[in-house]
DNA sequence: GCGACAG
DNA sequence: ATCTTGTCGC
């Protein structure tokens, strides 16, 4: 008994100190891939003019024509919290016409803490990508969104950053839910949009003064933002300007497609049970 | 010390 | 992330 007692917090100095290392590791990683982050442009395509888009296709120029873009997300069992289903897709830009589909379910072994997302979801994600690319599928992502934040993150490198910079990719991040960092409030969001109710986007800049991001209203008078960050080789405007090519509701195309069709994935893993 | 904390 | 029904509206 006495034991026990005892025993009982000596583990738990234990496993606090242990999750302090892993997380210490894991900053460092974070800050040693960050080196290598673009926050501007750098791609080799240009955004299509969606408004004529048949003239966009055949276009005099030999410029390259952003077209295909990917979307990522992950989902979950309900009665096995480590096991999940990961889903890439591709989308034409276009007319948002599903061209690629590929899922994985595997079993996790990193829990979800905040701050570290990318350690839980970017292997299986990375690898969907890297058997997309040896394939050599025709529809690979010029660009891909994330399902999570991209520079609007503690230390300035969330999932979309991380994603981009190992897969060389320019991503754009797109989280649900505000994580607040660097003095950020969904309180002070939601009284920024109030007070600009013309306005559907509003620029996050916290309390350093930097650009994090924007909180964007995608659907026609949705109380409910969502928040857009830079993840790699893109800037804020533009990325915005995709985001609202890609949006028919709230949450954009190819990340929606990629979490409804990872959730099918499981509910079939389910059914064959 | 307390609260906050993407998915 | 996940558990959850109906319901109000274009």
């Amino acid at each position: 008994m006495t034991k026990t007692k005892l025993l009982l917090p000596l583990l738990q100095l234990r496993i606090a100190v242990n999750f302090k290392k892993r997380n210490g590791s894991r900053m460092l990683i974070q800050d040693s891939l960050k080196r290598k982050l673009i926050i501007q442009e750098d791609f080799p395509w240009r955004l299509p003019v969606l408004s004529n888009r048949e003239e966009a296709e055949t276009s005099e120029t030999c410029d390259e024509i952003l077209k295909y873009v990917g979307g990522v997300d992950l989902s979950f069992s309900k009665d096995d919290p480590s096991v999940a289903c990961g889903t890439l897709v591709v989308l034409d830009i276009a007319n948002l016409n599903v061209l690629y589909q590929d899922s994985s379910v595997v079993k996790l072994h990193i829990p979800y803490i905040p701050g570290f997302l990318a350690f839980r979801e970017a292997p299986v994600l990375l690898e969907l990508l890297k058997k997309m690319k040896t394939s050599a599928s025709p529809f690979y992502p010029q660009l891909l969104m994330v399902d999570g934040n991209g520079i609007l993150h503690p230390r300035g490198f969330g999932l979309a950053c991380h994603l981009g910079v190992l897969a060389d990719l320019p991503t754009i991040g797109i989280g649900k839910n505000l994580h607040h960092v660097d003095g950020l409030t969904l309180a002070k969001v939601r009284h920024c949009l109030e007070e600009n109710s013309s306005k559907d986007i509003i620029t996050l800049i916290g309390d350093s003064g930097r650009t994090l991001g924007a909180a964007m209203r995608s659907k026609e008078g949705s109380l409910k933002p969502i928040f857009v960050s830079v993840g790699h080789s893109i800037s804020l405007a533009t990325a915005i300007k995709i985001v609202k090519m890609t949006c028919r509701f709230r949450i954009p195309e190819p990340i929606r497609q990629a979490d409804i069709r990872s959730k099918e994935c499981l509910q079939k893993l389910n059914h064959e049970k």
